[in-house]
RNA sequence: UCCUCAGUAGCUCAGUUGGUUAGAGCAAUGGACUGUUAAUCCAUGGGUCGUAAGUUCGAGUCUUACCUGGGGAGCCA
């Protein structure tokens, strides 16, 4: 007999019918004369439930289906006669394919700390929760490329692996192939790279962007969607070490087409996850976050604000509030600054647009009031930044100039350089870190807890 | 990296101004129960109190350092 996944089985029952499930037991319960055991095989966060009569199986077999074995049940599928479900599965026959020690599964039927749960993160996929967050990031990894594939953009592979150390976007995880207890090194103590596997310095990389914006100059728009790596030192519920980010880029586009797609881009994750991932969303509003619906329905239906950051500036200066960080222009603004725009005083997502040339990369479009930059960010309740973007600076004069300013070591940049000698053109784009969005998207509290095996300072286990 | 809170049974926690043999709920184990829904009821087992040092007649409780985790901040997506 084939095997029927537990969702398709739900969502439209054929009893009377035989049917073979596969799954991993989430409870069993039960008396002398019949077994009930709540199987689950992760394509939905629904269990089905089988019901054994205890005459007809193996004493011992009943006994080791516990929390956690791994079963495949034969048996007619029949309307419930209890009232948790409406069709269950009336077994014929079990074979258990991995047993579960009770004794020490680290899984109960209770509830488990998030803390506790990152621990065993091995194991946690098996949870409603973990399920839950895990379908909902397939369904957004595939929502993205959908958008952009219906909207003609090209899918870019940038390298993982980089050999520029211009982006300034963060520090960088080094990758070479040297002995590390016995690093060559040149005349003047520097290290000798020039035996290493790429003979010179790499990293790994922390923004596809500026090939990203190569992409762009040849294919129209393009966008990434890979892992980047930031080695900073932080230990917020925001930060990872690893984690995925989306950079579309788009010739052709101004700050103003730039904003619009960034708005559309995340208003259609959101209704595509509205529509499509009903009952794991459902699960989430009731068991974690009693606000995600009504968030997710609101950000949906009303504009993003769009203010220019002078704009913010005057409005946090005039608040009356106190800050624990001066609010002036010309400074960037901090998590209290954003938090009271976004929950206080508009109470909706805001784009902040044009900000201090002094504060933002080089590669941002200067104003012609020689002071702000055609940067934007998009800021979202809970969670701050979710995008950053910016048009891009197309003049190489101006471009050269900046890299000059800010002293970054312009031989690194070259071939960047000549896309502005050879056809430039107006383009914009920006990035959006994935498991952001999907903090947003679940209501979860801690990035940690949206990726399947976090990496943060101290801990790369698994 | 900084500030702050915490670490006691498999999990979640209680443990009084330092004082004899460290508790509870859940889980597990054994049993009861004719359809259960995180089932219910009875019983049983389970601890180097994060690690190390110190103060003290005596430390789960006080001090110091370190480790791990949470929250906040910075850096950023």
């Amino acid at each position: 007999m084939k095997r029927t996944k537990i969702k398709e089985l739900l969502s439209s029952p054929k009893t009377g019918e035989d049917v073979l499930v596969k799954g991993w037991v989430r409870t069993k319960r039960g008396n002398k004369n019949v077994v009930f055991i709540a199987l689950n095989d992760g394509s939905t966060i629904s269990n089905i439930q089988v019901v054994a009569e205890a005459s007809s199986f193996n004493e011992d077999l009943l006994k080791d289906i516990t929390t956690g074995a791994c079963l495949a049940v034969t048996g007619k599928l029949v309307e419930s006669q209890g009232q948790g479900q409406n069709v269950e599965i009336a077994a014929a026959s079990i074979e258990l394919y991995g047993k579960s020690d009770a004794e020490t599964y680290p899984l109960q039927k209770k509830g488990h700390s998030m803390e506790f749960l990152r621990e065993i993160a091995y194991l946690r996929p098996r949870t409603n929760t973990f399920g839950a967050v895990l379908r909902i990031r397939h369904s957004m990894s595939f929502a993205i490329h959908k958008y952009f594939n219906d909207k003609g953009f090209f899918y870019l592979h940038t390298p993982i692996i980089t050999g520029s150390d211009a982006e300034g976007a963060g520090e960088m995880f080094h990758v070479t192939t040297m002995d590390l207890a016995n690093v060559p090194h040149s005349n003047d103590g520097s290290v000798d790279f020039s035996n290493d596997f790429f003979g010179k310095p790499t990293n790994l990389t922390v923004s596809g962007q500026l090939e990203g914006e190569l992409g762009a100059l040849a294919l129209g728009d393009i966008y990434t969607f890979g892992p980047t790596f930031r080695a900073e030192n932080s230990n917020t519920p925001r930060h990872l070490a690893e984690f995925w980010m989306i950079e579309p880029e788009m010739a052709f586009y101004d700050l103003t087409d730039n904003m619009d797609l960034a708005e559309d881009f995340v208003k259609y994750l959101i209704r595509y996850a509205l529509e499509n991932c009903r009952e794991d969303l459902d699960f989430l509003n009731n068991m974690i976050d009693k606000g995600l619906l009504e968030r997710l329905n609101f950000v949906v239906a009303n504009e993003f604000v769009r203010i220019t950051y002078t704009e913010a500036v005057n409005i946090l200066v005039n608040s009356g509030k106190k800050w624990e960080y001066k609010v002036g222009w010309g400074t960037d603004l901090q998590a209290e600054h954003e938090r009271y725009l976004v929950e206080e005083h508009f109470k909706r997502p805001v784009i902040l647009t044009d900000y201090p040339m002094s504060i933002k990369a080089f590669y941002m479009k200067q104003n012609d009031d020689g002071k702000t930059v055609r940067a934007m960010d998009v800021l979202f309740p809970g969670i701050g930044e979710i995008i950053g973007g910016s048009q891009r600076e197309e003049n190489y004069e101006k471009l050269l100039s900046r890299i000059r300013e800010l002293k970054i070591p312009e031989k690194d940049l070259w071939w960047y350089l000549e896309t502005r000698k050879f056809g430039t053109a107006p383009h914009s784009g920006f990035g959006l870190g994935f498991e952001r969005l999907i903090l947003f998207v679940t209501g979860m509290s801690n990035i940690r807890d949206v990726i399947p095996f976090p990496r943060t300072p101290k801990n790369a286990e698994f």
